[in-house]
DNA sequence: TTGTATGCGTTATCAC
DNA sequence: GTGATAACGCATACAA
């Protein structure tokens, strides 16, 4: 379908603060301070407002962040938008916003090179500030960036020794609880569907388990820990492999949602009844898991608080830089008891 | 030159072009046309590279976007950031990013005040097109600045009358094919949960259920036609009335994803059987829905195409500024079948 | 092809 | 407080 436009877009040149200025009779130093809230004589203000009313003046950020040095651009790099990064995003997008400013996202899907890509491209747009899941590949171009000068946040995944705030959640205290809880339920031969023990998340997660049955004197047996690599088809896979064993686990921890969605379809794939063969804890919580049947039993991170103290650690030291104290915001997770563990029988 | 305070960081003022240019002995303008891509002198080229790598320079993009009116931004406003926006959003940034651009995004939660405010931070940022689903409440304004020459692309909801691109999915063949579906497994008393029908994808999906009927020369009993709102709790809410009808509909359409969720929720709290008593089939697909007991039949949506066609569309017209065309890419859906719509016993 | 000079719209720095 | 003016870093005519 082709329509044809509009011929009449009078695409005239905005008016600049120069022209507001004129308008107002003013100088431009004056609208500035107007434009960044310094007090201004009245009647100024009044001829001020009116002008830029009348010549629908629309302050260009370009060149304001040229000369100010600030964007008002959060760059965020994730590895991908799984169902936690949108309602992450839900909450950040807003909780940036009170300060005045915006995301600017990038996915870089566990590609070193877009990593690197983003990285530069961040660098480019002059970003205020970097909320990023650490990633060891791109270790030395953060301690770059952030050398000069840049703030960052930590999420997920930690990159020990970067001198950066970090938001993270109790996740060792959280999947030990969550294995404790299969503990409680009679279970001994549990498994952890485990995500990349490279990341701070993937091994904490996993040494919340170990802790766990350590707590109870059980100890790890290899096989029952199996990298499912964060993914759907690697909890999927890790899942079918520990049908296999001689003895299959009664129990599977799985750390995270894309793992747990794997797992279930593998499950019901082989005719597996959860929790009636086998129960099912899951890092992660989505409002679907409430409606599956069993309920997913699932430890659910505050992505809000999270959110929140993103925006918060990165309002504070913008507006203070103190280049020598990092923050570091642990939250606590919840566990949702459902249905899909129980009682071994 | 004024120095920062504080020795020890070393936070140097950032190279320049014109740093490059003097390092590689030659002229600024030569330093600026390799950056762009324009052929150099041979010789030059290698020094210029060793200059940048030396300096550890990284352009200025505000700098040049001041100059070419070119940010390499493109806004994204959204309602909220659901699983349809989560997936759109992970495929839409690997497109953006292929032209060398990055999302800038805005969430706005309905809130009319909101849009308005995320508007005017789009082109305060001199963004080089937005992305948005249609809103009634900002029409003028998003006029104005299509005025203003800022290509715009419409999803979701269409605002009619303004000469922007579309990016649709064929909502009224597709809610058609649903329900007549249900329609072919026997039933005759079928509801629609439906969307806002003030939004163009609400009207169509409602309008797609009414052809359905239609041609089976069934006529639609508003008693059957609920409004869900497009929310969780909008369709939890619309089942319930449903289900407290004298003669309760035997099997339900939902408009889309959050809907059915909320949906299934009141259908297990009623003890409703599903597809026993009442059958279902969702807008919308999520991969939980194939995990489901049971699984969820549903409407496809190809957001990955949607992506594409949305980067398309930004860089043809970019790249060719003033096409007087405006163009409606319209996009086929999948339906699946699964378990939860069976025949009328 | 290369070098020079100018301007983009804003903020910062002065005197006043 | 206000007004005039110098940067900010880059792109681009224009002359060479």
């Amino acid at each position: 379908m082709i329509e044809e436009l509009g011929g009449d877009a009078a695409k005239r040149r905005p008016a600049t603060i120069l022209d507001v200025a004129k308008t107002a009779n003013v100088a431009v130093g004056t609208v500035s301070r107007y434009l960044n809230g310094y007090t201004i004589r009245r009647g100024n203000r009044e001829q001020i407002e009116a002008a830029i009313e009348a010549l629908n003046y629309k302050r260009n950020a370009v060149a304001a962040a040229m000369k100010s040095e600030l964007s008002h651009l959060v760059g965020l790099l994730v590895p991908t938008f799984d169902e936690f990064h949108g309602v992450l995003l839900e909450h950040l997008s807003r909780a940036i916003r009170r300060d005045g400013r915006a995301l600017l996202i990038y996915c870089h899907g566990a590609d070193p090179k877009i990593m690197r890509e983003a990285l530069d491209y961040f660098a480019t747009q002059r970003i205020d500030a970097l909320i990023m899941a650490g990633a060891e590949e791109v270790y030395d171009r953060v301690d770059e960036l952030i050398g000069s000068g840049l703030p960052v946040v930590f999420y997920n995944n930690d990159l020990k020794g970067l001198p950066a705030d970090r938001v993270f959640v109790e996740n060792r205290k959280a999947s030990q609880r969550a294995v404790r809880h299969l503990l409680d339920l009679g279970h001994r031969r549990i498994a952890i569907l485990s995500g990349d023990q490279h990341d701070s998340s993937g091994l904490e997660r996993y040494l919340g388990y170990v802790d766990a049955l350590g707590e109870r004197g059980i100890p790890v047996d290899p096989q029952y820990v199996v990298q499912g690599g964060w993914t759907m088809l690697g909890g999927a896979d890790g899942v079918k492999r520990l049908l296999e064993l001689e003895e299959p686990p009664t129990a599977i921890f799985s750390a995270n949602y894309p793992m747990t969605v794997g797992a279930l379809r593998c499950l019901k794939e082989q005719g597996r009844k959860v929790p009636g063969e086998i129960s099912l804890v899951s890092f992660d919580d989505v409002p679907l898991f409430g409606l599956h049947e069993p309920g997913i039993t699932a430890v659910a991170q505050p992505v809000e608080g999270i959110a929140e103290a993103m925006a918060n650690v990165i309002a504070a030291r913008l507006a203070r830089p103190d280049p020598r104290a990092s923050r570091a915001i642990i939250l606590d997770c919840d566990i949702i008891l459902r249905g899909s563990a129980r009682p071994l029988a």
